[in-house]
RNA sequence: GGAGAGGUGGCAGAGCGGUUGAAUGCGGCGGUCUUGAAAACCGUUGUCCGUGCAAGCGGACCGAGGGUUCGAAUCCCUCCCUCUCCGCCA
């Protein structure tokens, strides 16, 4: 959410920045200022008939300690007036401060300056490619013909537990998760995020701290009985964390990693590509969360995407990284790299990790702030990536690893799983 | 799940219808004293909103939301949470 403050004093660059996003802001930023005015005005007058009211109250307490019954008498019939002055004041201010909160829900993050312009993810700018294609030749099987192969996945025991798009993971497959998860934890350790085990559940006020209520309510798992919902991400559980915090500048840089579950409903973007790995309802992504100083912020960015780097380098796996354009940008994004692995047998990119900076537009929803060298508090810059989601990871190195022998581990992960090749 | 107790400032803890935004203690910050430190003493110390160049002024906030009243931290209702005991249980 962006401050109205901001919207005041940045008008034409923030209606410049999102259209990038290929919308124009104008109508509803001005809507924005006008309902802020409006809010003003009726706290104003409203503040004044509290003060009267005040004031007759203290008096009439005077009056009777006094013993003046009279005199408090007439100063009551004056407050039951203003009393009612007052209620129509503060249902007309909720009203306004209601209709301001939904305009700017409306609003998204604006984009950095080097965002590209663009309509879709045929906009994206390359930015960064490594690892040689390998060439399997004619005879390439695809994951999931892999997974059936060596009995490593079973989509179908999946279907019949649960539903689809829940995958049960067997044997070598299910001990390849377990690796993976660990290899990523303890690189990200190694890199200096304290590991954190968050609950998988998460609560309606975490929802809006993220970004995910009131919008995109239908991409997650709700458990109505308790009004919990299941987690899209570890990003809202752990950046919540922080959420109605004030830090000091030396609690910089906050960082965290965390392995959850990740729930996602995907309500309607079922259709050609989704076979298989390629998009689940349930999978497991280990995701890294940072907290910085509004000055550092892209500095913190950068080193994310260096980090996960070489953790795909690790695993030997040929990437790219797409800086995100305008129009492919997420709704609470400043800046997205996009990390794809090369999928040998399907032939295609696959996103396995999204880094992004929020800037301030999630810390302002959180309430996360701390207090600058002057002990002035300030919105600090929100930060997260994956590193990394395990699905498509794991597609890849089926894919592109597959022989006659079997399919090769890498040997960064050969101490995690304990066996070198799947058979 | 049953029974009981309770949620007040960074923490502890009073207040239980009217100068109470809130006593007191601890902590924090500033100062006096000291070669330095400690102790002691003095002062200061919540958040958000509105208004103002500022000093300031005004409003809201004692778990959350409603209600009673001229007036609520204090009374009533609903919800949430914590603790103790019992039950169940990985």
């Amino acid at each position: 959410m962006l401050q109205v403050s901001y919207i005041a004093a940045h008008f034409d660059e923030v209606v410049e920045g999102l259209k990038k996003r290929n919308i124009d802001p104008t109508d509803i930023l001005k809507k924005i200022l006008e309902s802020d005015k409006k809010r003003k005005q009726i706290k104003t007058e409203s503040d004044q008939t509290l003060a009267e009211l005040n004031k007759i109250s203290k008096e009439i307490g005077l009056l009777y300690k006094q013993g003046e019954r009279n005199k408090a008498e007439i100063l009551k019939q004056k407050s039951v007036l203003l009393k009612e002055k007052s209620k129509t004041l503060a249902a007309e201010l909720a009203e306004t401060e209601k209709e301001l909160i939904g305009l700017l829900y409306q609003i998204p993050n604006v984009p950095h300056p080097s965002v590209p312009a663009g309509k879709d993810e045929a906009d994206n700018e390359v930015v960064f490619e490594w690892g040689e294609k390998p060439d399997l030749g004619p005879h390439a099987l695809a994951h999931w013909e892999l997974a059936k192969q060596y009995d490593i996945i079973d989509f179908e025991l999946g279907v019949k537990i649960t539903g689809a798009g829940f995958p049960v993971y067997k044997n070598q497959g299910a001990r390849l998760q377990r690796a993976l998860i660990n290899f990523f934890l303890d690189r990200n350790v190694a890199a200096g995020y304290s590991e954190m085990q968050p609950p998988h559940l998460i609560n309606e006020a975490s929802g809006y701290g993220t970004g995910q209520l009131p919008d995109k309510e239908g991409q997650m798992y709700h458990i109505e009985k308790d009004n919990l919902y299941l987690i899209p991400t570890a990003e809202v559980p752990v950046t919540n964390f922080y959420r109605d915090m004030i830090l000091s500048e030396k609690d910089f840089p906050v960082k965290n990693t965390a392995y959850t579950p990740c729930f996602r409903r995907e309500a309607g973007s079922w259709g050609a590509h989704v076979r298989g790995l390629n998009r689940l309802h349930q999978f497991d992504k280990v995701e890294i969360v940072r907290i910085e100083h509004p000055d550092r912020s892209y500095q913190a960015l950068d080193e994310m995407v260096e980090h996960v780097k070489t953790l795909l380098q690790a695993l030997e796996l040929p990437f790219r990284i797409v800086k995100l354009c305008g129009g492919d940008l997420g709704f609470t994004s400043a800046l997205t790299y996009d990390f794809e692995v090369w999928s040998a047998a399907q032939k295609r990119w696959l996103e396995v990790s999204s880094v992004s900076n929020f800037e301030s537009f999630q810390a302002n929803r959180l309430k996360l702030r701390f207090k600058d060298k002057d002990n002035k508090k300030r919105l600090a810059h929100t930060l997260n990536g994956s590193a990394l989601a395990l699905p498509r990871v794991v597609a890849a190195l089926l894919e592109n690893n597959q022989s006659a022998e079997g399919i090769r581990i890498p040997g960064v992960l050969v101490p995690y799983t304990g066996f070198e090749v799947i058979d």
